[in-house]
DNA sequence: TAGATTGTTAATCGATTAACAATC
DNA sequence: TAGATTGTTAATCGATTAACAATC
């Protein structure tokens, strides 16, 4: 295994979508594929597959390919899906409650441990069976809890003051839902969700196409 | 302006990250920002900032920089967002009732004109001031409405029945939330927000740093 | 005018693709 | 063994950064 400080996030990104493809073969009876089948699949080229893969070890096996079952484990080990990690929700809107119900469902080592909200008529009911508990209370509470990811779906102007917390409180991931930028140390990981910015990126392409016809 | 054809994603997937940092330095009435500010500011350095806009004309003025209202503008032309955009939301669990809620609140050009679903307990039901329909009138509601997007909030099963519809609807660009691959005709666009794979490639950067530690 | 900063070309860097020897 | 397919090096392509002449 390389040193994994130089792969570039660009095949981080597509590991997760290798998996989601071998996941899907696996389920099939499917047990062995080769770098050009997996490329008519998931769309990226044999070469660029085989290159990706052996950023972290030979997986394959020349004149055969790759065996499905063990490749779909080994990405799952790469990505670190092997571990559980607990989580908090804060902000228990719509958002924050799909959330909790996503990962509740699709059975994954992603655990929403707390639920944590400001207004007081949420605080102390249950959504998807875990108590929303008054966000005042969130510093004890990852104070006595080994937290491993935070979750922000609370609005855009108390984004930065519920990741200082997180990160005050030992969080080790964010995974932000939030429209905005938030700041975090080096050792603590950031992902952005920007919706919006999503959104805004489809409607530019909704009119390139229209111009052209 | 040149073959818009040739830009790159990377350049427009900047585009809207530009616009926010510009609207909340027009909110704070600043009116004039050099590429080296912006770039201390969105985090880009100021050579590709100043690419990337000229990818669409020269919006500056040397030695003054840009007006931060135009170019504020100039974007939001660019990326389409000075139209209006109808759209429908199949699905009406939590993430289509958050996605509903977000557009209604966030006074944009994005308007949520039909909310669907299969389920007998939700139909006629308002939701966020929108009813949700029976899913087996979305065709004769495609029909009589110009819907442009098609927002996919069902689940991955019938994710690519529900794409089929909203094309054959003639809806101009699809936002799906479904954790699948969708196949759309080269007219239709397509754009995935993978909520579990940004979740998967945010475990591997906290194992990576946990081991680096 | 002098200083500042753009627009744009050229240089660099990194990521993708092609090619093929190694080997199952 | 012959055929298939990997792992890996080399070539290409594209995107980012640097540099600077143009010009406000």
């Amino acid at each position: 295994m390389r040193d994994d400080s130089k792969i570039s996030d660009a095949v981080i990104k597509r590991l997760p979508r290798y998996r989601r493809y071998l996941e899907d073969m696996r389920r099939r009876g499917v047990d062995r594929v080769s770098s050009n089948e997996l490329s008519r699949i998931v769309g990226y080229t044999a070469s660029q597959i085989r290159q990706d893969l052996n950023n972290f070890g030979g997986f394959g096996q020349q004149g055969y390919g790759y065996n499905v079952e063990s490749l779909y484990e080994q990405i799952g080990n790469i990505l670190g899906l092997n571990q559980e990690y607990k989580m908090v929700i804060v902000g228990t809107g719509n958002l924050g409650q799909a959330i909790a119900n996503y990962t509740r469902y699709n059975k994954s080592g992603f655990i929403v441990c707390g639920m944590f909200d400001v207004n007081p008529e949420l605080i102390g009911l249950r959504v998807n069976e875990i108590a929303v508990r008054d966000y005042e209370t969130l510093n004890s509470y990852l104070a006595e809890n080994d937290i491993d990811i935070g979750i922000i779906t609370a609005g855009k102007d108390s984004a930065q003051e519920v990741t200082d917390r997180l990160v005050e409180g030992g969080v080790r991931g964010i995974w932000n839902f939030a429209p905005m930028d938030l700041s975090v140390p080096a050792h603590v990981v950031l992902r952005n969700v920007h919706l919006s910015d999503s959104l805004h990126s489809l409607a530019y392409y909704i009119n390139r196409n229209k111009n052209q016809k």
